[in-house]
DNA sequence: AATAAAATTTAGACAAATCTAAAATTAAAA
DNA sequence: TTTTAATTTTAGATTTGTCTAAATTTTATT
């Protein structure tokens, strides 16, 4: 149950890139990384033969659950060492994530329940990003924009950026409130405009500028 | 200006083994660091291309002025995280080592000058062992027993550890109290008793159960 | 002083993580 | 549907840190 820091970093950056697409590519976690495709591959038969996710050559990956329970450990130490750093040791928000790189690789599971009680089960980092607990649930949805919404992924609106009465007025034309259902089904890279089923209607256009100020949270299972 | 963590981990060992003896052995590292004299021995010659410690084959080996300031950087960050460990985390005095042992390799600077400060700059870990500076200065000499002082270091009387009548009169009988001046001269391992220089007075023999009960200090510069 | 024992170093190997260059596969364009 | 381009994987090397077994040097003992 304990694996390298490299290892882990791989884990946690399949974790975030899966969460935006549902199969992982070779060079987007080079990228994410910062190093090689061939590494990349290289790391990916060691953690296959771990099984800690799904693969198969040229076909891109995907985290399984023993995979997904480990990204989701680092990912939980990353952000309360860096709400320790900024509320406790009064780094700025932009300071820590370089330091808490290198704490989230510390082993001790005692010591990261430990450090969460004495934060106070605090529920999202400094750049507001859920915390999950010790048993790797997230208590908490991030709310993220329309627009960074994978395909035909269910969401619920939950908030709205730019409260503006154009933007209201369109929203409403729309049939689109607080806690409505959408579900992206087409993106189209041109002008960045996406397709939305709305509710149970059939799908509809929605500008960039649009989906961008539509705060949604993924649906509770 | 950073070692792996191997590096600091030797770094550290070398500093407290030439604290006893003068010299340091190639078994003697292997040992305090639970791996093989072969290893010990890679390892002194990349120390010493980076200038870190004097070594001549079968020669044995100490720090120089570099390394010995990397070694007090580690045991500075060492003893700051198991404070932080006891007192904030409520670990217990004995759980925390191997945990600091991780810790103590985590590499920003800024981070332990600021966890010095929330921590109200602690003189001494949770086992009693003096926290050096940002600077890398001890404030507080360590208090050890007279049998673990190396040969010809002078050292000064700081506190006597069983104060019965009989090992006072002893200690009187030999003009030694708080304060005295002593310089271990000599050890024989047959009985693990010393020859003691007091104060300016020729030498004379000090059983082992005796210096195990006189505490001193190194002398300041 | 010669010999035996202990300490230390070297030689050669291995695992982990990374890289470059070339080959294989898949996707896109003509 | 060929041809071209992009992606991904393999082959082979490199670095760091470790190990075992054998050789060397130092220390201790006859
Ligand atoms: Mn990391
Ligand atoms: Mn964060
Ligand atoms: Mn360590
Ligand atoms: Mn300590």
């Amino acid at each position: 149950m304990k694996y390298s820091a490299s290892k882990e970093n791989h884990l946690k950056s399949i974790f975030h890139l899966q969460h935006e697409q549902g199969l992982v590519t070779t060079n987007a976690l080079a990228a994410a990384l910062q190093t090689r495709p061939a590494s990349v591959t290289d790391m990916l038969k060691k953690l296959k033969e771990q099984k800690l996710l799904h693969y198969e050559r040229y076909k891109g990956f995907r985290l399984n659950n023993e995979g997904r329970k480990a990204a989701v450990q680092v990912i939980r130490k990353h952000r309360l060492w860096e709400y320790f750093l900024v509320k406790k040791l009064q780094f700025g928000w932009d300071e820590v994530h370089e330091i808490a790189e290198e704490m989230e690789h510390i082993s001790s599971k005692e010591l990261v329940d430990r450090l969460d009680a004495f934060l106070g089960y605090p529920a999202t980092d400094p750049h507001g990003d859920p915390i999950p607990d010790s048993m790797g649930r997230f208590s908490q949805q991030k709310q993220l924009g329309l627009s960074g919404v994978p395909l035909n992924k269910p969401v619920r609106v939950s908030g709205i950026a730019q409260q503006t009465t154009e933007m209201l007025e369109l929203l409403q034309y729309h049939h689109i409130h607080l806690g409505t259902r959408l579900e992206v089904k087409k993106k189209f890279p041109f002008d960045d405009s996406l397709e939305v089923k709305i509710g149970n209607r059939p799908p509809v256009a929605i500008s960039a500028q649009v989906a961008k100020n539509i705060l949604v949270k993924e649906e509770e299972k």
